[in-house]
RNA sequence: GGAGAGAUGGCUGAGUGGCCGAAAGCGAUCGCCUGCUAAGCGAUUGUACGCCCCUUAAAGGUGUACCGCGGGUUCAAAUCCCGCUCUCUCCGCCA
């Protein structure tokens, strides 16, 4: 969430700003609930300030014997009257703050303006896409006829949208989630940690995911639990309250997890094939960075995550979402997309965002600033590094051979059992 | 699932209605002392939001809130009452 003051002294730009994330703001209910709560909470504290001192004095003249019958008849007054006031103000504060919860983050300058994913510009582009001698095919094809992908056992037991792995494939998921913790965690600089897939709705509160997002996840019945949408809540929420040392920082998280979604109006969309499941696993990269330097984190993060798809040889290109795309809390956002030659088209793998402090305010995640002694929002990053399936995906469609066998990159063989290639046989 | 105990500042831990934002100790910071280190001595040591002062900020002054969370009683709540959460111990069950 923006901050309060913030939004107070700089109505017309964040209303723009909105504007270019095409969204309306009408900030007039905002003004006048902003100026109603403080003047709410000025009265009630100066009442406060009186009762409190009043009734010190009840007690001295109690201590010595004197009658206070008539300044605790005023006092019961002055109460009911603060009683009344701080019934006001919540339901003043609640109000407010189901407006302020509601407001996206404001871009960065350097995000381009624009309407949706056609304006997105490509800041880079790496690896070879050309064309194999065959038609490459899709990978829910490549995967069924090698028997490592089943959709139909997957809605058999679950329904639309989850995949059975089989054999070879189900190792090749657990290859790839190795070779990316071991990858970040020696090469990369980051703490490997394993949260829970469950979490509580402060959690979720802190990281965006609600109140305004409800619908995108699965909660459990009778609890109000939710299955993670991404490692990004938990392990974001790791520091949720904290004063951290500056020396500590840019502290860098890697975590694997599964992720569930409901995909809630999606439907038609990517029905074939791994892309869009209801639940798929990530390896994702956390950061808590400096304020001054969370940009710099933001390049080196993404280049974190390019990494993985070089080390595998796979063509990919960098994306800079624009202010029309981008999401609910985010600053800025590079999305890596994967060169499928089976769909003939690039697809997003990953996506690296600043939340600057947006997710920090709300989740209250501070650092002391050491020169000042005063503390501090920190900037929360994170990224995919990768989606799993969707790496799977990458890697089928990439190295699938005309007869129909998939050649495992040599960055993954020691993680295949020495496995080189899947074929049908 | 049943029975009991508990939750206080960076940590340990006192505090059963007003003098408690909170004793004491530890730790930390600054200063003194010291050839160095240790010891010793002194001071400081939570967060947030208002207001005053001020060109702004800082510093300073002042007010309010916060003793797991939420509600209640009272002129007044860390302290009494109710609900919840979490932790620990024992029993049962379970991978």
């Amino acid at each position: 969430m923006l901050d309060i003051k913030y939004l107070r002294q700089n109505m017309e730009l964040v209303v723009a700003k909105m504007r270019e994330r095409g969204q309306e703001m009408n900030f007039e209910r905002f003004s006048s609930l902003d100026s109603r709560r403080r003047e709410l909470l000025q009265e009630v504290e100066q009442l406060r300030g009186e009762r409190n001192a009043v009734s010190k004095l009840v007690g001295e003249k109690k201590k010595r014997g004197d009658d206070a019958s008539e300044i605790i008849a005023r006092m019961g007054d002055v109460s009911d009257r603060i009683k009344l006031l701080d019934e006001e103000l919540k339901k003043t504060d609640e109000d407010l703050d189901a407006i302020v919860m509601t407001i996206p983050n404001i871009p960065h300058a350097s995000v381009v303006n624009g309407r949706d994913a056609n304006d997105n510009p490509v800041v880079r582009t790496w690896g070879d896409t050309a064309c194999p001698a065959f038609k490459p095919r899709p990978h829910w094809e490549i995967g069924e006829e090698l028997k490592i992908l089943d959709f139909a056992v997957g809605a058999k037991l679950t329904g639309a949208r989850f995949t059975l792995y089989r054999g070879l494939g189900a190792r090749l998921e657990r290859a790839l989630i190795n070779f990316m913790l071991d990858l970040h965690t020696t090469e990369h600089g980051y703490t490997e940690m394993l949260p829970p897939f469950i979490v509580n709705r402060d959690s979720m509160t802190a990281t965006g995911q609600l109140p305004k997002f409800a619908e995108d996840l699965f909660k459990l019945e009778g609890l109000d639990y939710f299955l993670i949408p991404t490692a990004e809540v938990p392990v974001t929420n790791i520091h949720r309250g904290d004063i951290l040392d500056e020396a500590e920082l840019p502290i860098r998280y890697v975590a694997y997890t599964p992720c569930f979604r409901a995909e809630a109006g999606s439907y038609g969309k990517d029905t074939r094939g791994l892309i869009r499941q209801h639940q798929f696993n990530k390896v994702e990269l956390v950061k808590f960075s400096k304020p001054e330097e969370s940009y710099d984190e933001l390049e080196k993060l993404t280049l974190n995550a390019e990494e993985v798809l070089k080390r595998m040889n796979v063509p990919y290109r960098v994306i800079s979402l624009c202010t029309g795309d981008m999401g609910f809390s985010s600053a800025k956002t590079y999305d890596i997309e994967a060169w499928l030659p089976g769909q003939n088209t690039y697809r997003e793998i990953s996506s690296c965002s600043n939340f600057e402090d947006f997710q920090a305010r709300r989740a209250s995640i501070r650092f002391r600033r050491e020169e000042t002694g005063k503390t501090e929002l920190v900037h929360t990053l994170n990224g995919s590094g990768l989606a799993v399936g969707r790496t799977v995906v990458a890697i089928l469609e990439n190295f699938q051979q005309a007869d129909g066998s998939v050649v495992i990159p040599d960055a993954l063989r020691p993680y295949m059992g020495g496995v080189d290639v899947i074929s049908a046989r």
